[in-house]
RNA sequence: CGGUUUGUUUAGACGGC
């Protein structure tokens, strides 16, 4: 059984999962006794792609086997859901799990709830679950601090963030410092992040390349890149090589603040030194290229790709989508929008509002609208975003009743106008 | 004894300030 988990997650890693699944289903006919782990393995997998109903199906099988979901199934199951934004469904089977016949949560399952809650901007709500696993017998550890300190910086709490970071001594480590700094940082607070720097280095703990990815990103953000070069030097001096992250990060920032053909050249040196690019690194030049008017260069990146190894992926296919429809030149982008198809990408909600306000923009409005179909045929519900694109599309054309209609679709959906 | 589940950095969309 060991070897069989063992195998199925090597299928898994290889992007096999079919296969795994298929030979789960061999080893069930032979007299072999099967235990929960493998198939615990194959579901984190189909989660991890986001195949919620195949999960769901496998479940199913695994019912119909007589195998029974184990406290690591749950565990998997509620991250599955908190990984695609369903907090509901996650907070539903951690009740279920309180209550029902089922194993009860433990350190994991708390976690991982609480982590949910705190993505989802309800760090309040994860609080309560804390107070809950204390009567439960479980002491929070770092891992939830780490949340929960996330959680506080990402809603702007940064000052709660601190004052549990501090009282909870004990159970911070690099990791709840880096978080901190990152918070830090998206505010612009970078004395006070180099200062946590310090303290770190007092308490014993070392920057890792986390640390000065987050820092390198934090000066790049305020268009300090001078700074943020020259943490390179220190980071190479204290051990820590800059990996393709910490250029991916330098590339977007100095795009970002104007500077393109600085990014380009660094890019261009990346293809001859250093870590190989990646897929983030093709699109950050690439977002920054077309965003400055040179969406020629922008192209032949995006054909340089493949050269590389490399696929395009959502959000690069997404950028140039997004870029050309902001130059008119909407049927461009639908025609890479069938290529990512073609190719198995599978565009997502940012995909799809893209191309619609690109369709609107020229006034192709009723074209748009039966985007929205499609999409939720693929499974992504609609957005407010999306329906104020149409309504406004809609107004400008001056079809005021379907835009009323878009109004009404929006009630139906549950989906209040902001 | 060994296999599966939890926290941190980088790329894409609309609008407001």
């Amino acid at each position: 059984i060991i070897h069989l988990t063992q195998f199925i997650n090597a299928l898994c890693q290889l992007g096999k999962a079919k296969k795994a699944w298929e030979f789960l289903n061999l080893v069930k006919n032979k007299r072999v006794c099967l235990t929960v782990a493998p198939f615990n393995v194959l579901l984190r997998d189909l989660g991890e792609d986001g195949d919620l109903s195949r999960v769901n199906l496998l479940l199913a099988e695994m019912k119909e086997m007589g195998i029974n979901p184990d406290i690591v199934t749950y565990n998997t199951q509620i991250r599955d859901f908190v990984k695609w934004g369903l907090v509901e469904e996650a907070h539903e089977l951690f009740e279920k799990m309180r209550y029902m016949n089922c194993p009860s949560p433990d350190m994991i399952t708390y976690n991982t709830v609480i982590d949910g809650l705190c993505k989802a901007g309800k760090v309040d709500k994860a609080l309560i679950i804390v107070a809950m696993m204390r009567l439960g017998d479980c002491t929070p550890d770092r891992i939830t601090y780490g949340s929960l300190v996330d959680g506080f910086c990402n809603e702007g709490r940064v000052h709660e963030a601190l004052v549990l970071a501090m009282q909870e001594d004990c159970s911070v480590d690099v990791i709840t410092y880096n978080t901190l700094i990152n918070g830090l940082c998206k505010y612009g607070r970078m004395d006070e992040a180099l200062g946590l720097v310090a303290r770190m280095l007092q308490n014993g703990y070392f920057p890792d390349t986390f640390t000065y990815d987050t820092l390198v990103n934090g000066f790049c953000k305020q268009g300090r890149v001078k700074e943020a070069l020259g943490l390179i030097g220190k980071m190479i001096r204290n051990g820590c090589s800059p990996r393709v992250d910490t250029y991916n990060i330098i590339i977007d920032g100095l795009c970002k603040t104007g500077r393109v053909d600085e990014a380009y050249n660094l890019f261009l040196q990346l293809m001859e030194v250093g870590p190989p690019p990646d897929s983030v690194t093709f699109t950050a030049i690439i977002d920054g290229l077309h965003k400055n008017g040179r969406i020629k260069t922008a192209m032949q990146c995006l054909h340089g790709m493949s050269e590389r190894g490399l696929q395009p992926n959502v959000v690069t296919y997404t950028s140039l989508i997004c870029g050309l429809c902001g130059i008119h030149q909407v049927d461009k982008a639908q025609h890479l929008f069938k290529e990512m198809l073609k190719k198995g990408c599978s565009p997502d909600v940012v995909t799809y509002t893209s191309l619609v306000a690109g369709l609107c923009q020229i006034k192709r409005v009723d074209e748009a609208r039966t985007l929205l179909s499609e999409m939720e045929n693929n499974g992504y519900l609609c957005t407010v975003v999306i329906y104020n694109i149409l309504i406004c599309g809609y107004c400008r054309i001056g079809k005021f009743n379907r835009a009323w209609e878009m109004l009404e679709e929006m009630d139906k959906r549950d989906l209040k106008p902001n």
